[in-house]
DNA sequence: GTCTATACGGGGATAGAC
DNA sequence: GTCTATCCCCGTATAGAC
């Protein structure tokens, strides 16, 4: 309701990117209020306190994320395909918007998630629950290995992409630049580097890589 | 100097897990000074300001950390055998001492590491350097596969192990639990786990069955 | 809906006694 | 070295005018 307010969606986006760069405790009303442009009597006016001003950012990112993930895994394709393409967006998403990673990954460290504990669940029932059932596809096919738990290996996979962006400032020292990260041309390369790390991993072993493809047809 | 005063490693005790569970900003002087059983002012004659204890108790982490990881990294063996023992100790370090990751990781996320500069470039001309050189060794010996960037993959390497960590909570619910993460048994076995997937896609064979699978036929 | 003004508490930091 | 007492700022939140 009252989606149309233009005062609210400018508190909220100002919110999300203080939120992600400084921390729930880190950041205050006064600042969220003066980023937005708005008076800072006005967030208690929308949202009732700083708690759900913060919830109601949490909200809407999950949503999102989970909204554009599940329709990545159900695009159509091999498991292979499918699982590459989400890798591919979860590094569209982490990279490309500044301030969705950063708020995630402050929730998780913050309070042991204990804001979001719903969210997670419905991460949980819907897209990591998905992402699991792609690798099953792809072991029932002969394209995986069988002897991997497929969650474990999701959780792999998806670790590749995300602890990159979680440890940003140290990799991009690691690598010779700056704290403020690779260039881009760098984290390309890397995406693409762990998507084919994951995929080798969970490759058929070698004894019949070639034969693996039982009842795949190239497309 | 002055190391053998009682009081200030309390004070570092203290100030150690309470930054790693609320960050620097959640964190109060007076709660740490209470933690520690000592006066609040006294915190102040030890260390300047909080900004200085802050960096002290990093400090201490940060050299602890790169001690271990060094040693375990020079230790005898084959790469694979000095890789494996590497992400063990990072299971154990992350895992056993309930504060030492929270406190790596908050840093990373709050202010872009900017006030560990100096520690993670140490972290990159000792732990990493050797890391990467494992890996170049288990290149040429044959071991591992030669068209990969031994960085890229140690850091994939690494990413499995720590973000494992860095979700514990959203994990913990994936996998049918709390946000209190997985039982102990479930934390080994997938450290087992992400083991055997790196050292999968460090070994797997060099082009025959990417190339091949382009084509659709592997003569 | 949006603003001004303000209360109330809590946090960092200091002076100085012991 | 350790404590008591205190200052001062700043953050959340509310009351109420427009």
């Amino acid at each position: 309701m009252a989606t149309g307010s233009s005062a609210r969606t400018d508190i909220l986006d100002a919110a999300q990117a203080r939120f992600a760069r400084q921390g729930f405790d880190g950041t205050t009303i006064k600042l969220i209020a003066a980023d937005a442009g708005v008076n800072s009597a006005l967030l208690y006016y929308y949202f009732r306190d700083k708690e759900r001003l913060y919830q109601a950012v949490l909200d809407r990112l999950v949503q999102e994320m989970v909204r554009r993930g599940v329709r990545r895994l159900e695009a159509p394709g091999t498991p292979e395909e499918r699982l590459r393409g989400f890798l591919e967006l979860q590094g569209e998403i982490f990279g490309g918007h500044p301030h969705f990673y950063p708020l995630l990954l402050r929730e998780l460290v913050d309070h042991a998630a204990a804001r979001a504990v719903e969210q997670i669940k419905l991460v949980a029932a819907t897209m990591f629950r998905r992402l699991c059932e792609v690798v099953e596809q792809g072991q029932r096919e002969g394209a995986f290995r069988g002897d991997l738990d497929p969650r474990f290996a999701a959780i792999s996979c998806v670790s590749m992409v995300a602890h990159f962006f979680t440890a940003r400032p140290a990799i991009g020292l690691f690598l010779g630049h700056s704290t403020q990260g690779p260039p881009r041309a760098v984290v390309q390369a890397y995406l693409r580097h762990a998507a084919d790390f994951a995929i080798a991993a969970l490759s058929a072993p070698n004894l019949a890589p070639a034969r693996a493809r039982l009842k795949g047809s190239a497309r």
